[in-house]
Formats: structure tokens, sequence, C-alpha cells
DNA sequence: CGGACCGTTGACTCTTGTCAAAGCCAGTGG
DNA sequence: CCACTGGCTTTGACAAGAGTCAACGGTCCG
């Protein structure tokens, strides 16, 4: 199986070894303590293997973290939502890529700042403990479900997390966005697009979700979408 | 895909919902302080949903540490080594199973012993800190495997990582054991049992691998496996 | 209006899973 | 000492799920 890297314009560029990177022109315009950040779709944060020098904030929109293969099949570890941190670890190295799925907006935070906090502050400390142990569970739950699952129950399964993460922040959790394309959800899923597309057809043909302008779903059968769900 | 649940005998029975779990047993005879556990293959230490009373240092074997869907189907998220510790965290239950994959050691630590002496030194917490965001790379790098490699690319990435942990243990690490039975390997890379071998078989016919008594291999070409892995 | 990107759908291929049979090996008991 | 048994692996034949390739349509935007 072969991924494609699609590259779109000169802004969402993903830099090859060996060229410089945009993430030192990126750092000289807009990276300063807590400055917020504005993404267009596609665009990058960072790439594995730039020095780690931000920790960043969520605000809005979403974000894929992703790691690449050299023949360009690509997998997204995770989705960063607002709220959630990226780039916590000790790495000097971010050792994955980041990249907006859709508009979006990030908070800067010199890493620094972020880890001379924890040394002094316990419970900064342990909240960031918490954090990679919350990442850890999220890896390997997505480890299950891509290891053991069909394209029909990873599909379910991710809908079922996107409903109850729309359910927590607001009044209908039957009706949300993907905030992302096809491509996206496959690389997450380790399917292709196709896969992925005939998929979400199927369910709406099942009557379990109603598909609206190719990215907002309604879930209109919840009960049947989590026994889909692996 | 349905993981048959293979059950051998009453040690290493596996405990359903509902029932008395062995490890309440297991708790009364060898779960002192620093006590050491001899597992045969097969045995469980523990499983998801257990009190998480001890922390287990491996001294000798392998543990599969892995989650079981409702119907059986098992993905194995890591397996531990002598020197791994399994069971941090800070949930009140374990949250995945453990079980020994052929005859093997463990120590026996209670958890609140750890926890309070990483309270009080930094240095310890330090490196747990440090032990999950390991164990959150090695999930991360097995989700990549699993979601993009083909059979072929899983079991060659699989062997380099035996092969360059036995590398760093021993004078020659081009020959080692699997310590571990098809079915493992399958749950850890998402394979059948079936698929696994085949794909062994053809590494063998390749020339890249000789197999000796199903458990132990040689590897006869390193770079040609390398450049098989995902 | 034209082009780029994205999503959908169809036809076909192929890798991997499923089912079944046979062999091997170790341990056990006669 | 040998036959038997159970667990594990290997192999083959076949089925099926997902990938590949290609065409088409829709939408957005310059």
């Amino acid at each position: 199986m072969l991924g494609a890297i699609s590259v779109h314009d000169a802004f969402s560029y993903r830099p090859q070894q060996g060229l410089s990177r945009d993430s030192v022109v990126r750092q000289r315009d807009g990276f300063e303590n807590g400055t917020v950040r504005r993404l267009r779709a596609k665009e990058y944060i960072f790439c594995e293997g730039d020095p780690r020098t931000h920790i960043f904030h969520v605000e809005q929109g979403v974000i894929a973290l992703s790691k690449v293969l050299g023949d360009g099949r690509r997998q997204v570890i995770d989705f960063a939502y607002p709220g959630d941190y990226i780039g916590l670890g000790l790495h000097g190295e971010y050792i994955f890529d980041a990249q907006a799925t859709c508009a979006a907006k990030v908070k800067c935070i010199p890493a620094s700042a972020l880890e001379d906090a924890a040394a002094s502050d316990p419970d900064l400390a342990l909240t960031l403990y918490k954090a990679v142990l919350a990442e850890l569970a999220t890896a390997r739950n997505l480890l299950v479900c891509v290891g053991q699952g069909t394209a029909m129950e990873r599909i379910a399964a991710f809908l079922v997390r996107l409903r109850d993460r729309a359910a927590v922040s607001g009044p209908n959790g039957n009706v949300f966005s993907l905030m992302m394309r096809r491509s996206d959800i496959g690389d997450l899923l380790g399917l292709t697009i196709e896969t992925v597309s005939r998929t979400l057809t199927k369910l709406r043909s099942m009557g379990v979700i109603e598909i609206v302008n190719s990215t907002e779903i309604h879930v209109l059968d919840e009960d049947k979408l989590e026994r889909l769900a692996a």
C-alpha cells in the first residue's frame, strides 16, 4: 500500500530532508511567549525531527499528530482538540508531525517555560504526568482498534469517540462536524480514503448516520453505532 | 476475525466476568514486598480491571501486555523483558492483562511503596516519567507498524527489534529465541498465526533467516531483513 | 469559466483471513 | 520403553475484505 504525499501549496509543503525547514521561518513570526498562531487547513505546526522549542495549546480546530514513513505512508497517532497540549516530553526534538486538519488556532509556549514551571510546581508536574498517561491510553486504545477491528468497526469506533466528545461540549452530541478530510481519517485508522468513504456510505444506507456536505455527521441510531464499534 | 480464547489448564485460566478472580488467591501466596514470583508459560500475573496493588519488575522471561475484546480478540500492546517495570500509572486498576509467554520470574513491589518513594524522590519521579514516555513511544511505533505495514513489513520489523535487543545483551545478536508462541506474535502485529507462520517460512525460503525448532531464529542477512522492515 | 481538490462509486486485484488436515514435539501413563 | 495425547506449527485450498486504479461529480475560489 502506498499512501500519496499530497502537496497542495507552498504553505503546507512538507519540508524534505536537506532543505531548510520552514519552521525556522515560523519561529521569527509568531512564536513569542503565549502568542496565538492561526493555522490554515493542512498547515504544519512542526515536523518530526525539528528542535522542540515550544509546547502548543490548541485553542480552536483540530491538529493531526502523525508519523510518516520514508515512502509517504502516514499514520495519524492522535488528533489534538481544543484544550489539548502538543509536544510534551523530554526529547530534544519533536517525535511526530503536527498539522492542522482545518482552520485552527494554537497558543505557543516556550518549552523551557513550561519545564521550569513544572520543576518548581509539583502539581503542574503531576498534571503533565497525567497528560502523558492519557496519551498512552489513547495510543493503546487506537492500537487495539487498528490491530483487531474491521473497517466498519474502526469507523464506527471513531464516530463514537467524536460523538462522545461532541456530547460533553454541546447540547446535541449526535450532530457534529468531522473537521477533517477522509485522508486524515484513513491515516488514523489504517484505511484508504475509498474504504473510509464506502464505509460511511454503508452506515448512511443502514440508517445509522446522515452525512451533510461530506463533513457534517448526524448520528441517527447511536445504539446501533455503538454495537458496530469494536 | 475471531481470535480463540485458549484455555489450557486451571492455572492459566483467564477469569471471566463475575467469577472470583484467581488474583485474590495469588495475593495470598507470593505477593510480599520484593518477593520473586515464578511464572509458567501462559500464566497470568494480573488481568485488566484487577485492583492495582503491585508493580512488577521482570527478572527473567517475557511478559505479554494485552487487551482483550469482548469476543476474545486480543491485542498485545507490548512485551516486557527483563529490566522492565509493569503496572506503572495512576489508575486504581490495571488497564491491561499481563501474561507470561514462557517461563518467567517477576519481582513484586507494592504499588504504594513505589509511589511513596517517588513522592519524596524527584529523581525516581523523573525516572518513572521517562519510563512512561518510553512506553508511549513504543506504543506509537507499534501503531505505525500495524496501521501501515504489510504482513512482511510487520514481521521483519518485529524480528529487527528482537535482533537489536539480543545484540545489546549478548555476543551474537543474530541468534535468539522468540520466547513466545506464534499467537503472541500474531496478536502483537494484528495478524493470524497462519500468516505469521507463512511469513516466517517465506523469510526462511528467501534466505533471510533460519528457524530452529520453531522458536530459535538465526538472522542470516540482517541488511535484507532491515530493508524488509516497515 | 476553469482548475484544483475532495469525495463517491465501480470494476478488478490481491493480500490476508478462514477452515481443514497433517506433522512435530514434549509430557504422561501404561 | 512405547503409545497416546494435547498443544503448537505448518501447509493447502478457498473466501472475503480491503486496496488499487479509474472515472465522474461537486464545491470552492481565483
